[in-house]
DNA sequence: CAAACCGTGTACTAAGTAGTACATAGTATA
DNA sequence: TATACTATGTACTACTTAGTACACGGTTTG
């Protein structure tokens, strides 16, 4: 399996660092709370991703939405979780209705009830 | 914290045992394939809950929903958390949509989307 | 009363997670 | 050209996960 993870996060940061020097793999480490060592290995694929809370930063620093890069490394966000495990039954059922719907289906879920359409 | 998840599986095991004998440690340890007294052990929260694999297992066992059971050791059933990791973004915002929904609220669009009232 | 079953205590392990610390060698800059 | 910054390699550590193996003493039951 290539490393989505790592390959992502090191494009990302190589191409902001086209118009801003500070994206190097040091200034970016120290900006997020890691070694430079450790996060080049994770670039590199050759460590594991990071723990949630430093890909969080880790997305901030590369503007991109935390979800999705929590996902490319095999998570989902605790807050997420939590809403799951504080209604198990009621989002299962919720979760598995929506997984095999197309996106269009599911986002006029979302709008409609956001826009108390219901 | 109490350990919800040992007290809840010893109790209930304990009282499918009043009609079933078959529901001891041991017995109930090797029809989910782990040793008397790692699940002892468990029951009684000195061992953290096992791997999903078991928890579900047990949850079979014991006649009990799987994801409620997860919920209880804290964590999310891996298939709910590939549905969300197949699409993040979408799967992030339905699930924060919902969240700070009363559970008939959720059970609404549960219902009228498995029945196509859509 | 002995064989089987019961729960539990102790000791151990093998793999994975999440890093840190330090050294080295290359590259850019003043 | 010296110095300073860069990326990367090697080595190490501490913690967690997910259990197993085995022994012990108590309690049924045939």
């Amino acid at each position: 399996m290539t490393d989505t993870f790592g390959t992502y996060v090191r494009d990302r940061r190589e191409a902001l660092r086209q118009s801003d020097a500070t994206f190097s793999v040091r200034q970016v480490a120290a900006r997020i709370g890691v070694e430079p060592s450790f996060l080049s290995k994770v670039e590199r694929g050759e460590a594991p991703p990071p723990s949630e809370a430093k890909i969080v930063a880790l997305a901030r620093e590369l503007r991109e939405d935390a979800d999705v890069l929590l996902a490319l490394a095999g998570k989902v966000s605790s807050d997420l979780q939590e809403a799951i495990r504080k209604r198990p039954e009621l989002f299962a059922a919720a979760i598995r209705q929506l997984k095999d719907m197309p996106d269009h289906a599911v986002l006029r879920i979302v709008r409609e009830v956001r826009d108390g359409t219901w």
